[in-house]
DNA sequence: GTCTATATCCAGATAGAC
DNA sequence: GTCTATCTGGATATAGAC
């Protein structure tokens, strides 16, 4: 399938290094045949894009609901950034190429901007599941996706530098700062 | 300079999306002049690289030394981040562009690697400054690192998703997470 | 050291046959 | 729908003149 082919190299070799005659090699077909379905490299990565957010937050949104504490939420958050469910570690190699390829093109950006205005507040919701509903917490849906993202990264020049629990007792740190916020702001 | 015109391309287009005609002609050279100097693209990335990492090493550490709480010294890193000293917002890109860069040539990334083992140490002395000189604390390095690099990826997309405040308060939260888990086991 | 060719290759995209 | 040309542009890299 051409939407999988294009996934496994832009993962592997970067979306500019992925030519069109290549994924579509890949695929058994030709390139002439990206071009009627998705009209070009974009509209392959785009509908690409499509599919694997749903299938991402689809998992992470069970996970959430089944954890008890604000600990095991977190710690799920973290397994999920680390051994994705679906196509184990081209998520975030993918993930990475379209955040450089967003930062240059401006549709691009908006378009991820939103997604990540859904992620974070997710985690948003995360954090505060469980703690005094009426609170008025600090928003720190995007240092917490960020940390997720970052932690990863460091992961991946030096696996042995961010072990599990350093990560879960990170995320609970940047968690608990959001609940301390409000306490010294009443 | 060829390096001041690669520094600004990188940035500007990423690594690929720069050719060597485009780099010389930017410093007002021919491509020529490239490959005697430096061999290629490769050879100017990594003599790029070295040039770079001194400088700004260099003004965060002063910025380590002349801060004395330890609030003050997240806000110093986060600042540094946000606003590299040399080439307004250059750096990230670059990083970034290097990171991806990396992840897929097994040289790179031990450079990589190499360079934030640094940064690690340095964070958490960071951390530790201040504080009983003698408690073991959990190295939360990475985090830091990995929490300011995310920061600044969530920052690219949504300005606005992410205040100082915030970014001081999570960059605390991990911080605090790292004594924290000293006083949980002694 | 630096330039001006130039060789070689591969990219994206399209037109028209099947 | 998919393939097979094919056009056009631009990339890396080198050889040799200045």
């Amino acid at each position: 399938m051409l939407l999988e082919a294009a996934a496994d190299l832009f993962a592997e070799r970067g979306i500019e290094a992925s030519s069109i005659d290549a994924i579509a090699a890949a695929a058994g077909r030709t390139s002439g045949a990206v071009y009627d379905h998705f009209g070009g490299k974009e509209g392959l990565l785009y509908d690409l894009l499509q599919e694997w957010v749903d299938d991402v937050a689809a998992v992470v949104a069970v996970e959430m609901m089944e954890a008890t504490t604000l600990e095991e939420r977190m710690a799920a958050l973290w397994r999920n950034v680390k051994q994705p469910p679906k196509g184990g570690g081209r998520w975030m190699a993918l993930e990475h190429e379209l955040w450089r390829y967003a930062t240059r093109d401006d549709a691009a950006r908006q378009h991820l901007a939103r997604r990540y205005r859904v992620a974070w507040e997710g985690t948003d919701a995360a954090v505060a599941a469980g703690g005094d509903p009426g609170a008025a917490r600090m928003a720190v849906g995007p240092a917490i996706v960020g940390l997720l993202f970052g932690l990863e990264m460091m992961r991946r020049v030096d696996p042995a530098a961010v072990t599990d629990d350093m990560a879960v007792a990170a995320l609970m740190g940047v968690a608990l700062a959001a609940r301390h916020h409000d306490r010294a702001q009443p």
